[in-house]
DNA sequence: CGATTGGTTGAAGCCCATCAAGTCGGGTGG
DNA sequence: CCACCCGACTTGATGGGCTTCAACCAATCG
C-alpha cells in the first residue's frame, strides 16, 4: 500500500509521525472511495427496494417521521405535511468512521443533519498541522460554506448517520418557514457561542483546563443532580482530542494520566472516562488550583 | 462645534480624529434625550438645543439616512420608509476609548451596529486571563447573547459611535423583513468562519504565523492589485493583541520586531505597520518558512 | 504469531511565559 | 520650555512546560 506514489510523504521531520500517518490514511480513503458517487452514500430507498413488500409499508414520510433525529434536528419545527414534502427532498447517507461527508474547498451542495453518531469538523495547514474546530452530533446541522464552498472538512469520527439536505431545498424551506428559520438561528448562536468558548480555552488555558473542559463538556448532559460521578463516551481518538484542545497527543496522554493519579477521574478504557468527582474537575476546568 | 460636549474628540491619531469628527457632523440631529444611558453617553443634541434652526431643518430619517455607515450595516436592506421607522427606534451612543458598551453577564437588552470606531469582544477567567475573541469594526452587529445576557465584555477600542437597536425592535424586523434576516444571517455566518479561522491560529499557529496573519487580516480591504506595500492602523495596544492572539505582549513584541528586523514590515509608529512585503508576510502566515 | 495501530511513558530540548529592567513618548505642571 | 512622570512598549535573562523524539506496551487482525 505504501509505495512510490506515495513519496510526497517525505516531510521534514524524519521521524514517524502519528499526525502523517492520520494523513495518508485520509488519503488513501479518499483514493479508494472516490468514485462519482460519494463515499458511503446509500440512497434512503436501496434497502427498500429489494423489498416491495416494506418498500409499500413505508412512504417516504414515514421514513423521516420515524426519524430518531427529528425531535433535536432542524425539521422538527415542521407539521406533519411539511415533513412529508422534507422527506421526499432528503437522502441519508452512512459515513463509516474516518471517511469524509465533505472537504474544504469541495463545492458545496448539502446541508447535512446528523442522525446518529458523530463528525468533527477540522481544518489543515499546508504542512498537515490540524485543527479540530467542532465535534458535532446527533441533531447538530452541519455543511457551512462561503462563496460555495465548504469551509471545513468534515469527517466520521464513528460510523455515522447524516441527513443529506439540498443547499437548495433549505434555501426555499428558510424563505417560506419561519420555524425552521428560529431553529437554525438558534442552532447557529449555539453555535457561535461554542466557537468564543472554545477561542478562550484554545488561547488562553492549560492543558490541565483543556482537557478538564473538554470533559466537563462531554458530560454536559449526563451530570444528574447531586450525583458527583458521571462516565462519558470519547468517541474519538487520542489524536482528535489533542487536535481540538491545541495539544499534541502526549500531552493529552499525559493530562488525562494526571487527572486519574489525582482521583479526579478513572479510566477504564481508552474510550471510557469516569468523572469521579465532577465539582472538583469543574475547579480545575476554571483554572482554581 | 468643537466643544466641552464633544470633550472625547482627544485622540491620539490624527486620521482617526477627522473620521470621528465626519460621523458627529453627520449625526449630530439625530439624537434624542438620553438620560437613561450609561457612562460614556453623550447626549448628542447638547450642541444642538442651541440651534434651533437645525433641529427643525432635520427630521430623524434624514439622520439614518446620512448615516456613513449605512451601507456596511444591518439596516442596508432597508426602504425609506423601513429606514424611517427604524430612524426612530435607535439611539446613537458614543463609547470613549476603554469604556464598555455591555459588559458579560449583564442583562442583554440591545444590539449595536458600529458606525465608527473599532469594539473588542473579550472574555475573562476568574485569574483575569484574558481572551479577546474578535475586533469588530464598521458594520458589524455585536450583541451577541444567550438566555438573555450578553456572552462577552464589549470595550471601546479606540473613541467609537454605535448605534443602539432594541432587541425587540429588532425581533420584528427580523420577523418581519427578509432583507434585514439575511444580511445578519451573512454577518452571523461570516463571524463563524472568522471564528473557525481563529480557532485555528489559536491552536495551531506559531507566533510569528500569529501575527502575520493579524497583519495580513487587518490588511484585507487595503492591498492593491500589484502593491508590495501596505500601511496598517494599530487601533488597539500590545495587550489587546496579545489577548487576541493567545500570546503574551512580550511575545507579540519581539515578534514584532522579528518582522521588522527581516525587513518584511516597517514600523513607523506603535499604532502603524508598514507591510513591505505581502507575499513574504503571506508565506510566513502560513507557515512555509 | 508478526505486523499494525493507538496509546502510554521517558528523556531531552526548545520555545514561550515569566520576571525584571530599560526605553520611549505624550502629558502635566512648574 | 524643560523636568518630570506615567503608561505603553521594548529588550534582556531565566526557567518551566510543552513539544519533540523515541521507546514501549496493549489490543486487534490477517
Amino acid at each position: 500500500m505504501i509505495n512510490e506514489g506515495t513519496a510526497l510523504m517525505v516531510i521534514r521531520s524524519s521521524n514517524w509521525n502519528r499526525r502523517v500517518r492520520d494523513m495518508i490514511k485520509s488519503m488513501e480513503m479518499r483514493m479508494s472511495s472516490a468514485e462519482d458517487c460519494c463515499a458511503g452514500v446509500i440512497p434512503f430507498e436501496q434497502p427498500l427496494k429489494t423489498n416491495p413488500a416494506a418498500e409499500r409499508r413505508r412512504s417516504p414520510d414515514t421514513a423521516c417521521s420515524s426519524c430518531s433525529a427529528h425531535k433535536q434536528a432542524v425539521c422538527s419545527g415542521f407539521s406533519d405535511e411539511e415533513m412529508e414534502d422534507f422527506g421526499r427532498n432528503v437522502r441519508t447517507r452512512i459515513v463509516k468512521t474516518g471517511q469524509s461527508v465533505y472537504r474544504e474547498f469541495e463545492e458545496a451542495k448539502y446541508f447535512y443533519t446528523i442522525v446518529s453518531g458523530e463528525i468533527r469538523l477540522a481544518n489543515l495547514l499546508d504542512d498537515g498541522r490540524r485543527q479540530v474546530t467542532a465535534f458535532k452530533t446527533v441533531g447538530d446541522v452541519i455543511g457551512e460554506h462561503k462563496a460555495g464552498y465548504y469551509q471545513s472538512d468534515a469527517e466520521a469520527v464513528c460510523d455515522t448517520v447524516v441527513c443529506q439536505i439540498p443547499i437548495k431545498v433549505m434555501d426555499k424551506y428558510l424563505a417560506e418557514n419561519q420555524a425552521i428559520r428560529s431553529v437554525l438561528t438558534s442552532k447557529m448562536q449555539e453555535e457561535l457561542h461554542e466557537l468564543r468558548l472554545h477561542a478562550i480555552l484554545l488561547g488562553r488555558k492549560t492543558p490541565v483546563e483543556k482537557i478538564a473542559t473538554f470533559f466537563l463538556g462531554r458530560a454536559e448532559n449526563l451530570i444528574s443532580e447531586g450525583e458527583d460521578e458521571v462516565e462519558i463516551t470519547l468517541t474519538m481518538g487520542r489524536s482528535d482530542i489533542a487536535d481540538f484542545l491545541g495539544l499534541t497527543i502526549e500531552t493529552v496522554s499525559r493530562t488525562i494520566t494526571k487527572l486519574k493519579n489525582l482521583g479526579i477521574i478513572d479510566v477504564p478504557s481508552t474510550h471510557s472516562i469516569v468523572i469521579k468527582d465532577v465539582h472538583q474537575l469543574e475547579s480545575l476546568a476554571e483554572g482554581e488550583k
